[in-house]
DNA sequence: TCTGGGGTCCTAGGACCC
DNA sequence: TCTGGGGTCCTAGGACCC
């Protein structure tokens, strides 16, 4: 019997917010829709009393239109359709409404997106059982066990894969089938939308090769830029340096890291489970606030982030000892402090406390567009949690909100 | 009319201990 | 008195990803 070969999966479901909104609103096909924004501006299309009409095939001018949207909202997803406009995910509302004033524009609704993104992955599972989550609409998948997963490099299982979810959810997704999970992410974005892409190690300098450096996952903005001026743009380019003069360029570990992958070598396992580092809940105001005229506005807001926090940490059955804040000013800088505890905690109060001290030690005389709570060093409750913060930690006078 | 929210990981300096 | 390491924890910032 041959010697298996390891097979990794990546799959990314296409559209994967703007498809589940075409679920419910067929109508919409093949027109520019576009998935973000906050609550406002888009009232109408999550009105209970419209969302009878909605079922009952609501006109199309009644649908809400991207440049009717007032607010600080950035693109979620957007239709093919409304790609060809040049609206892309994480872009301003704002700067999409000038490029297709016309597009949909529809709310994310989180219950339901979450919902379709348990039930394509519960389908991934009940086929191939070693799946790693990589967020609401991303997995890897290990082929190699895996009935099917050898065969013609993992195609025909990728091919029943997707079949299997488009059948039973409506939605479709794009699959890339290689040795490891850096190849494997590439190569499910060659033939999107529902593609399947197959690549071998041989196959390295023909298909990987051409590609920018941008298409590594982990090679961002500024390391492309750094790339970039260092006279490499493609793969292949960055393929042909020496390990040596990346780390002198890039230091011991990322320098390494880079050369790896210009190699495509990449032995990180598939990871199933994992348990949080972090648990936050952070908001950007409508309108940038100050920290003295806005104090009793940013002081109930900060109070209510401790508070979601703390509800987040009971529901997920964490505590934690590190509290830190962050901060946005009006130009878009950024400032975080944190604060370790002798003990984990879970409670809003003993939160709003330690972050309070927090934000004492970072200057206020400048507006702010976005305040964040942050708890960290997290631990499973019953050792080391303190319960409710001492009744003299909540009377503190010099509480700044 | 620019630029959300929830994360992870890395680096680097200082404190503190051995 | 001066001169060293190394290891761990804490903190702040930043790159990057979905």
């Amino acid at each position: 019997m041959a010697e298996k070969i390891r097979r990794i999966a990546h799959l990314d479901m296409d559209a994967f917010y703007a498809s589940v909104e075409l679920l419910r609103y067929p109508q919409l096909k093949d027109l520019p829709v576009v998935i973000g924004g906050g609550r406002r501006a888009l009232d109408a299309a999550t009105d209970p009393d419209q969302s009878e009409r909605l079922l009952h095939r609501i006109p199309l001018d009644e649908f809400p239109r991207i440049k009717d949207y007032v607010g600080r909202g950035v693109i979620t997803t957007a239709t093919y359709a409304a790609r060809q406009f040049g609206i892309g995910s994480a872009m301003g509302l704002m700067k999409a409404a000038r490029l297709c004033p016309q597009a949909i524009l529809l709310p994310v609704d989180f219950p339901e997106i979450r919902r379709y993104s348990r039930a394509f992955k519960a389908i991934i599972t009940d086929i191939a059982p070693l799946m790693e989550d990589r967020g609401i609409d991303e997995v890897y998948i290990d082929f190699t066990e895996v009935p099917g997963g050898q065969r013609e490099g993992g195609r025909v299982l990728a091919r029943l894969i997707q079949k299997t979810i488009f059948d039973q959810t409506g939605l479709s997704c794009s699959i890339g089938v290689a040795p490891n999970k850096l190849l494997a992410k590439m190569a499910s974005e060659f033939n999107k939308p529902k593609g399947i892409s197959i690549v071998y190690e041989k196959d390295l300098q023909e298909k990987i090769w051409p590609l920018a450096c941008r298409k590594i996952n982990g090679i961002g903005p500024k390391a492309d830029e750094k790339l970039q001026a260092l006279g490499i743009s493609t793969i292949g380019e960055l393929a042909q340096k020496e390990v040596d003069w990346l780390i002198d360029h890039f230091g011991q570990k990322t320098g390494a890291w880079l050369f790896d992958a210009a190699h495509g070598r990449d032995s990180r396992p598939i990871v199933m489970e994992s348990d949080p580092v972090s648990i936050s809940r952070e908001t950007t105001f409508e309108r940038d606030l100050h920290a003295v005229r806005d104090k009793a506005e940013l002081g109930a807001i900060f109070s209510r982030l401790c508070q979601q926090v703390a509800d987040d940490l009971q529901r997920k059955g964490y505590v934690g000892k590190t509290i830190g804040i962050k901060l946005r000013y009006d130009d878009f800088k950024c400032v975080t402090r944190d604060l370790t505890l002798a003990e984990c905690t879970g409670d809003a109060q003993a939160i709003r406390h330690a972050a309070g001290l927090c934000l004492k030690r970072v200057p206020l005389t400048q507006r702010l567009r976005l305040l964040g709570v942050r708890v960290a060093s997290l631990a499973r409750p019953g050792e080391g949690e303190t319960g409710p913060a001492p009744a003299a930690a909540n009377v503190l006078p010099d509480q700044l909100f």
